[in-house]
DNA sequence: TTACGATTTGTTGCATGCAAGAAATGCTAG
DNA sequence: CTAGCATTTCTTGCATGCAACAAATCGTAA
């Protein structure tokens, strides 16, 4: 165990493997479905490389929770639970809760101009009935808010846990939309109004409700989903 | 792309190799410190098994942000920021406020009386003056709360979160608990109070409170301690 | 037809060899 | 003595071979 130079890490560590992200895109776009073989020998030869990478990649989304490795099996993409689903939003809610708690003590910083242009922009999509476009919208919302609160760490948690509800998102995104469409519209404007005035308590529970706002209805529309098609 | 049966997950996945545990073990408990170099021959040589088992586990740490693989140079145990710690000590309060909100609801659990007799015993080892078993019984405190809230998700990202901050803990803690140390035992207290009467919204307050002036105490004594032996 | 056992097929786990590159070392010239 | 360059050493990255095991398949007997 000798000891070496490098202790400063440095302002971050080095990018992933564009293996790796192609894999995880291909899981959380739904290109892979749950339940699908991911064999290393098949991947290797698609991505023109040896099992190795392949191998270490398929690893780290184990970690991430996007697959699961069974010994000797197979690899398999994992399809969350019902109750790990109501864990993921509990956790999206602080997590979100918190970024609009930090963006709000940090006064006038870029994100928040995103953030304004993202209303309007939405409002126009509302009134066009775009519907795709207004999910598209809601998104980055929350995309651009938690990336505001200027916190790796947090980013780092975050985007960990949206990856596993990506692909139920985007199942159950059109389903959910429809009554509650107005309602996210206007707990958008009134978030980036309690950021604006640096209201971090106001910012963070009312940030706070819409998630639980939005998590409900996702939820529910998540489970009516998972009853046409079990498993 | 083939299609296949498992796609109910199970309660959970499988246990990792103990290799990875030991790994892990021997850097939050500071065997090797932040800047020691992992070299991987050697280490398969300590473990006695090849290089590709111990890759695998060095991978994963550097997801877990426990060492640095820089590539073709060494892989070397990291240290964290003064940033990153402060923005982890963020999350540690938004995890066990949450923690603090879910067990309040939960009612009657074996984890309530748990915290009971720990605050019970910590009393015990504040007039005894043993500094050391109020150390371990902190976090416990904080462990068995977070354990409590019965939420998977909640408990993998708070680990997480954990193992990076554990080695900052122990040369820490012992400095910053001593001023604080009633208020910490007060503090716990009164969050086993708002959880026993079941009060959700007080039990997250308390909680946040209680870990933010214990982070701002740590925080305090790690740079204290930096500026005397700088990374 | 059905139940059951042997075989075949498919998969991951691990060991090992080699190449690429970075960093340390030593050597040489001034 | 110092600076700069060539060489050596050490490290990880990747490819590949083989073993262990699970599961599916096929054949056979009742």
């Amino acid at each position: 165990m000798q000891e070496s130079s490098p202790v400063g890490s440095k302002t971050t560590s080095a990018p992933e493997t564009p293996l790796l992200a192609r894999l995880r895109q291909m899981i959380v776009t739904g290109v892979v479905q749950p339940g699908d073989l991911l064999a290393e020998t098949a991947l290797a030869q698609d991505f023109e490389v040896s099992r190795t990478p392949i191998r270490e990649a398929l690893k780290q989304l184990e970690r991430e929770g996007l697959v699961e490795v069974r010994a000797r099996v197979g690899t398999f993409v994992r399809k969350p639970t019902q109750r790990e689903i109501h864990e993921m939003f509990s956790l999206k809610e602080a997590f979100e809760g918190l970024a609009a708690g930090l963006l709000a003590r940090r006064g006038e910083v870029p994100e928040l101009e995103q953030l304004k242009e993202n209303v309007a922009r939405s409002r126009q999509a509302v009134e066009r009935g775009d519907a795709e476009l207004y999910s598209h919208l809601v998104h980055e919302f929350h995309s651009t808010l938690v990336a505001g609160a200027d916190s790796r760490k947090l980013s780092e948690h975050y985007d960990l846990l949206m990856n596993q509800l990506a692909y139920h998102r985007i199942v159950s995104q059109t389903l959910s939309l429809p009554g509650r469409l107005q309602n996210s519209q206007d707990e958008h404007q009134a978030i980036i109004d309690a950021i604006s005035s640096k209201d971090p308590l106001t910012a963070e529970l009312v940030m706070r409700r819409h998630v639980n706002a939005s998590s409900q209805s996702a939820a529910l529309a998540a489970l009516k989903e998972d009853e046409e098609h079990p498993g």
